[in-house]
DNA sequence: TTAATTATGTGACATAGATCACGTCGGGAG
DNA sequence: CTCCCGACGTGATCTATGTCACATAATTAA
């Protein structure tokens, strides 16, 4: 699928928009094309875009003080990404965003997204309804950390995302879970 | 301050509506009374309405298999809570909202939050802007978690929430960190 | 192909935090 | 006033997970 019907088939999915609608909204997202390994956010960084993946698989991660990584969020095609407290304080990225494979995705600026949903009410609609979507998901993956241990979280996350599994290294597992990669290694090898 | 101008105000940090817009909107809402210790939402209760805090003190929380509580969120005056989950994906609820103090709320049912942000574009971007802060402030606390110790994420909620120290029970405090009540009283008795 | 990274497995040990057990204190119900 | 229960403190263990050290496999670069 192109990344015209992609973006048009994911935004279906909880508003209509007439063709003519569409054309406008689309007109906005400039496509991109990253090699594995090439960074798009990094800490310090300006942040004045989100990204849409149409395909690929990106990170978006936090190093802290000692240099250890943690995975906020996995994004594979049709998920949004970016440093959206960055985005939304208008602050330096805190956050990292790279490529775990080679990926294409749409740019959106910030400053497009405003102003396409000041003129398209169900634009703004659209915005609401993901990020209610990313606020729920967030609160569960938070909960499951209070409440699982890492081998729950572990299965968890195979059963939600089954693809992760073959598609990025164990140590990014780990990096999303908060375990360190010894840790899982002995848990999916059952000690 | 009465109930319209507390709301009135809140508001007015993120959009600007007319006296008239203002009045139509505030007449979905529905004042509430409660009792410290009374529930609100109950595991398993069909949730239909969000709770906009006027006074007082409620908590969002969990109770796991163990009957162990995790809670996800503090609601303090200008707060909004819910199970936004259930809400959302009309469920039942899975978590439970009730009183930590005795406290005044507006009741906005979801239908007419959904019809308000259908009607008033100006409302959509409200609560749009108000998820999107959740999200992020999901997000930062996600990374307080696996970034941080104990005691680290017991003085971030103290800097961030100094109020609460006094106001919530240690054992609730515990609840909202994640760690045994007893792992918190040694946190901040030193040793 | 070969060399150099990078990813992964595994043992030994360290440690934050859980759990259990018990004691004290203070405030609300009767 | 007294009694009781919920909040809180603290010692003694136990356990999941981290850390460090080293070995090997699998990719990538050259």
């Amino acid at each position: 699928m192109n990344s015209r019907d992609l973006l048009k088939q994911h935004i279906s999915k909880t508003i209509t928009l007439t063709d003519e609608q569409f054309d406008y909204f689309y007109s906005h997202f400039t496509p991109l094309s990253f090699k594995k390994g090439q960074t798009i956010i990094s800490e310090g960084d300006e942040v004045d875009c989100e990204y849409f993946v149409l395909s690929g698989c990106l990170k978006a991660f936090f190093i802290n003080d000692d240099v250890k990584m943690y995975i906020l969020q996995f994004a594979m095609p049709t998920w949004w990404t970016s440093d959206y407290n960055a985005l939304y304080s208008h602050t330096r990225a805190t956050i990292n965003v790279d490529c775990i494979t080679d990926a294409e995705v749409l740019c959106l600026k910030s400053a497009d997204r405003e102003k396409l949903c000041a003129e398209i009410h169900q634009v703004e609609h659209f915005f609401r309804w993901r990020t209610n979507r990313g606020y729920v998901a967030s609160q569960k993956r938070l909960l499951s950390f209070m409440n699982n241990d890492a081998k729950k979280r572990y299965e968890e996350l195979l059963t939600l995302y089954p693809e992760l599994y073959n598609l990025v290294p164990k140590h990014l597992i780990a990096a999303y879970l908060g375990i360190s990669r010894e840790t899982l290694s002995r848990l999916y090898n059952a000690r």
